[in-house]
DNA sequence: TCAAGATTTAGAATAATTCTAAATGTAAGA
DNA sequence: TCTTACATTTAGAATTATTCTAAATCTTGA
């Protein structure tokens, strides 16, 4: 996790935004920080709520469609790991999530090369991995005990 | 596949049912039959429509509680591919779902042992791996040329 | 400055799923 | 066999997450 400085980080959003045919706005930048700010995977709801502090205006709908900005040009993306509310993560290196199905914390890990030799259908051209581990996190096997 | 004889079959989904708590019912036998039958990984309302062929009575809220009972008794899996409802698939070997973004279908994939290698968080138990592989099937491919 | 188009907003609409409560079915014991 | 307890089914209401709609506001470039 590279410390970027706040002035390329702009720059960078502004610049990923408008080669999608997007602008930078203020929800648009303030959604974003929220999600680097704390890379819990948040659903839309979390950022919503988590956003309002900084922008007490800010609604629901716009949430929705700042993320699906965000994701449409590449600077965040979409995880599912349970049925339930779409989360997002700001991580778009290609990694995988573990997720806890005691407490729902979820963690990014590295996803193997060897995956890329997965035998799929003749003919079928991979764009992309979604993987997800399911199981308990250290704490909630130590609490089970 | 192996083919299993109907009496085989009927008198599995009875015991995993029963090891369970639950009972084998008509409903949840036709569910079954559904999935059993045409191996496409149907939503629930799919499996409804279908169902209803065979049994024209059987309600919604019946197609959810035979398919959650089976996937509790471990003789069906909930496959999740994108947004929109969850699939269902009676293929209970550990496998992976290949997702054609153009046109929907989903093909079963083995997932290769080194998927095990996967680097976790400090003790992380892990039950359970779900790959899903985004792309384009052969025919869509050929279709966009 | 103005027009065109992008964005935001609240609230309505939709889709998938779960919940509720009543009716029905089933199994086991008196 | 009768009864009781409990499981199951059913229709429809409720809930949840998300998308849509239409009006208001903002931005950008001519």
């Amino acid at each position: 996790m590279k410390a970027r400085s706040p002035h390329t980080d702009e720059q960078h959003l502004t610049e990923q935004l408008g080669a999608t045919g997007f602008r930078l706005t203020p929800q648009r930048q303030q959604v974003y920080d929220v999600l680097r700010h704390k890379r819990d995977h948040p659903t839309a709801e979390e950022v919503f709520i988590r956003a309002k502090h900084a922008m007490p205006e800010i609604s629901m709908a716009t949430v929705y469609n700042c993320l699906d900005a965000l994701v449409k040009c590449g600077m965040a993306r979409q995880v599912t790991v349970d049925r339930g509310a779409t989360r997002y993560c700001p991580n778009m290196h290609e990694h995988g999530h573990c997720h806890c199905d005691a407490c729902g914390k979820i963690f990014d890990v590295d996803i193997p090369h060897e995956l890329a030799g997965l035998t799929l259908p003749a003919g079928f051209l991979a764009r992309h991995f979604d993987v997800a581990v399911h199981g308990l996190c250290a704490a909630c096997v130590a609490k089970k005990k």
